[in-house]
DNA sequence: TTGACATACATAGCACTGCTATGTATATTG
DNA sequence: CAATATACATAGCAGTGCTATGTATGTCAA
């Protein structure tokens, strides 16, 4: 699935900070994770991962070491920092508040389809997500 | 309330395009209703959401008039078009799929908040939100 | 009548971003 | 031994947009 940049950039931080609040991590196993977590939809690349890893680091929210795998892989595991974990409570409130006026605006688009199937009429009494799905090609 | 501007620049889009589905509208209109969807918390400036608005036009998914209030006043009203709308579903997928990986790894901690705090053990299986809230300072 | 404020739109320039493409290193597997 | 998995790095190509500031005009209170 392909997602537009902003949106990535918008949610990387506090995808990240939040994958290492569960527990310290390394590139590799976060962008394992975020593929877990997504169920597959979202595939950051190394690429991406790496220097946004670097700018976390820079900014104090998270901080690197080196470590040796039992199998003698050299791995660079990053633990959150007490800034960063500030730093995530505060990208989740901000996430939140933007996801409510999302949900508004889409839950008051629900409504106006509610209102102009009066055919559906039973249906209007169904969770609205459901609903959506029930109109399908007529509105979202 | 602050908000970041990969955070801002991720959501305008979707906004603008569902506020516009809800009906016909133009810039101060639009810039009062996300104030009220938003309860106040979103307060976007002129100088931003003009360009936004340009933007969409340039890329089809809004199309523009001018029209005269009673009182007078020139408005410039904004009207989705079909591409905009496909566009608006394209977006609102792509938001819920980032917004599902966020809620999973929100859950993960809060599920791990809970294992931690064995004290509280009659209040994990309270709505989990609620959870968050009671364990405050312990984490997120 | 006039100034403050509300309503409504515009945009230059200052300030800045980051992912794609590509590369290194090394353990594992067929 | 070559392909693949694991693990990290980053230059450069390609590009962005909000802050600060301005225009225009209707409304309202003194």
């Amino acid at each position: 699935m392909e997602f537009n940049k902003d949106l990535i950039a918008a949610s990387s931080t506090p995808i990240v900070l939040a994958i290492l609040l569960e527990g310290d991590s390394y590139g590799y196993a976060i962008i394992k994770r975020v593929q877990e977590l997504s169920r597959g939809h979202m595939e950051w690349t190394d690429g991406m991962l790496y220097p946004v890893l670097h700018r976390l680091e820079r900014l104090g929210y998270i901080k690197a070491r080196w470590e040796e795998a039992e199998s003698g892989r050299r791995r660079k595991y990053y633990r959150i920092t007490s800034q960063g974990k500030a730093q995530l409570a505060e990208e989740r409130k901000q996430w939140q508040a933007v996801d409510a006026t999302l949900r508004g605006v889409w839950k008051s688009l629900s409504l106006l389809a509610a209102s102009t199937a009066s055919l559906a009429a039973t249906a209007a009494h169904i969770d609205s997500r459901t609903h959506l799905h029930y109109c399908g090609g007529n509105i979202i």
